[in-house]
RNA sequence: GUGGGUGUAGCUCAGCUGGUAGAGCACCUGGUUGUGGUCCAGGACGUCGCGGGUUCGAGUCCCGUCACUCACC
């Protein structure tokens, strides 16, 4: 049974997807009303990015992007949904609560069920159940994070030493990066894999997700600068790769429908390289058409963002749209849309809800407090959510400390939303002129109340 | 009544041949930024059943006592 979605959101039910088919699948009708409403989002018949409003600063802005799965109205958060699942939640819950879109891993799926399994069940959205847009990362951020990343316990860089050799203290590091790709070890099994650009590319292809991320290289802080250099050349080549084979595959005619690549902008703290590489990457192209947008990724210093931000998209073209990976605490939302973001990414939001952190427009707290036991009213009283609106902080804090699994759930929906509509008010107040005034007030009484 | 065992943190228990107490869970408070999901980091908590004795020093040894428990009568 697939969710009826009409009700809430007609526009991801007019777009629901067909059952399996024998491939290639015809494309689905795009909802006319979107059509006849602003006919420049079509581009290459299927997908494309037309921007709005703009904020003074000529930076940030509102937007429209299009899929075959569906539009996101710009600034988007993206949930994430790593294993085909956002977890703890039912696709219908994500959509009630106003998610555009789900972001997907392929390194975990081609792991685990594998990208044949994701193919012959017909592409990503159909495997679970999810009939809006989606997106897949590359696999690249893994790299890092089971590598040298792992656990964040990262070792000091030395001068000399090739990032292979920056590895996790008492860790055993799960991949190596050369420059044709990545060797890791499965964290499920122990297996071998390797990851090379057109890999990624191939898996993306067969995973079926809307929009797709270049395989990248991310570094860490720790990295010295002449290492960040080498290894923004290297993304830059391994962007290329991607590129083409990206279009080989297109042009075989074996898409399910149309995919939109992402490459990833990376030069960690460096104005030069963070620069140098987004300048590459836009001139990158093959018969005059280069990336249908542009990923920010790396790991940056949180009073960096907003100026690493700025520096990438003072670069880009006005006309793709920009992600930013894995950001989501509201402030930093702000600083990103403020300096030209359209979408990001987060784990935030489901991961500290499984550990009891829920947001309010009076900043965070940990439900699983004493505080909670006997409030008998909702986690966030401005909320609109299915949690707030139906289940008190007190019952919320029973679940958590009975171990109920529902716990999970009813904070997830809750943090879920609540970034989703911060986002959503963010877009308005950008429409609406109302940009400053909205981001002071809010993170006024975010950051100011927090002792509740 | 006789014989044995046990009494240490809220709970379950560790504490070797004596040097003024620990663990797990529970409890309290933080944290989690392209997810190796269900974890990490801190914190509070005990006059070691009670009373004597030996000793420089006793949760540890001795005596008494109380409680619980097992077996037997």
């Amino acid at each position: 049974m697939r969710p009826d979605l009409s009700a809430i959101r007609p526009e991801l039910s007019a777009m629901r997807p067909e059952a399996p088919a024998t491939r290639p699948e015809p494309v689905e009708e795009r909802s006319s009303g979107f059509d006849e409403r602003n006919p420049r989002h079509l581009v290459d018949g299927r997908y494309g990015f037309v921007p709005g409003a703009s904020l003074p600063n000529g930076l940030g802005r509102s937007g429209v992007i299009t899929t075959p799965h569906g539009l996101l109205r710009t600034p988007a958060f993206v949930a994430v949904g790593t294993k085909a699942t956002v977890k703890a939640v039912l696709p219908e819950s994500m959509a009630a609560l106003g998610a555009q879109a789900v972001l997907a891993n392929a390194y975990h799926l081609y792991l685990q069920p594998g990208a044949d399994v994701i193919d012959a069940a017909g592409g990503l959205g159909h495997f679970m159940n999810w009939p809006g847009p989606t997106f897949t990362d590359s696999g690249g951020f893994q790299v890092m994070s089971l590598g040298v990343g792992f656990k964040k316990m990262l070792a000091m860089d030395v001068d000399g030493l090739e990032n292979d050799d920056v590895m996790a203290d008492g860790k055993t590091r799960l991949a190596l990066v050369d420059e044709d790709g990545v060797t890791f070890t499965s964290h499920l099994d122990g297996s071998q894999h390797r990851f090379t650009p057109e890999i990624s590319m191939q898996i993306q292809h067969q995973l079926g997700a809307d929009i797709i991320f270049a395989f990248d290289e991310c570094t860490t802080l720790l990295n010295t600068r002449d290492y960040q250099e080498r290894s923004v050349a290297r993304t830059h080549r391994w962007a290329a790769r991607c590129l083409a084979e990206h279009r080989r595959l297109t042009e075989d005619g074996t898409l399910r429908h149309p995919q939109a690549l992402f490459a990833v902008v990376q030069g960690a703290q460096y104005e030069d390289l963070r620069r140098r590489a987004a300048r590459d990457l836009v001139s990158l192209m093959i018969d005059g058409s280069g990336f249908d947008g542009y990923g920010i990724g790396g790991a940056l210093e949180k009073h960096n963002l907003g100026t690493i931000v700025r520096w990438v998209c003072e670069e880009l073209p006005e006309n793709k749209p920009r992600h930013l990976l894995g950001i989501s605490e509201p402030n930093d939302i702000f600083t990103a849309i403020e300096n030209g973001a359209d979408t990001f990414d987060c784990v935030a939001p489901s991961r500290v809800a499984r550990n009891a952190a829920v947001y309010t427009v009076r900043g965070r707290f940990n439900v699983n407090t004493a505080a909670s036991r006997r409030t008998f009213s909702p986690i966030d009283e401005e909320c609109d959510c299915y949690t707030c609106t139906q289940y008190t902080q007190a019952y919320l804090h029973h679940l958590f400390k009975a171990k109920e699994m529902l716990a999970s759930t009813l904070c997830t929906i809750h943090n879920e939303r609540f970034i989703v509509r911060l986002v959503d008010d963010i877009r308005t107040s950008i429409e609406e002129g109302t940009f400053v005034d909205f981001k002071i007030d809010f993170l006024a009484r975010y950051y100011r109340s927090l002792n509740r």
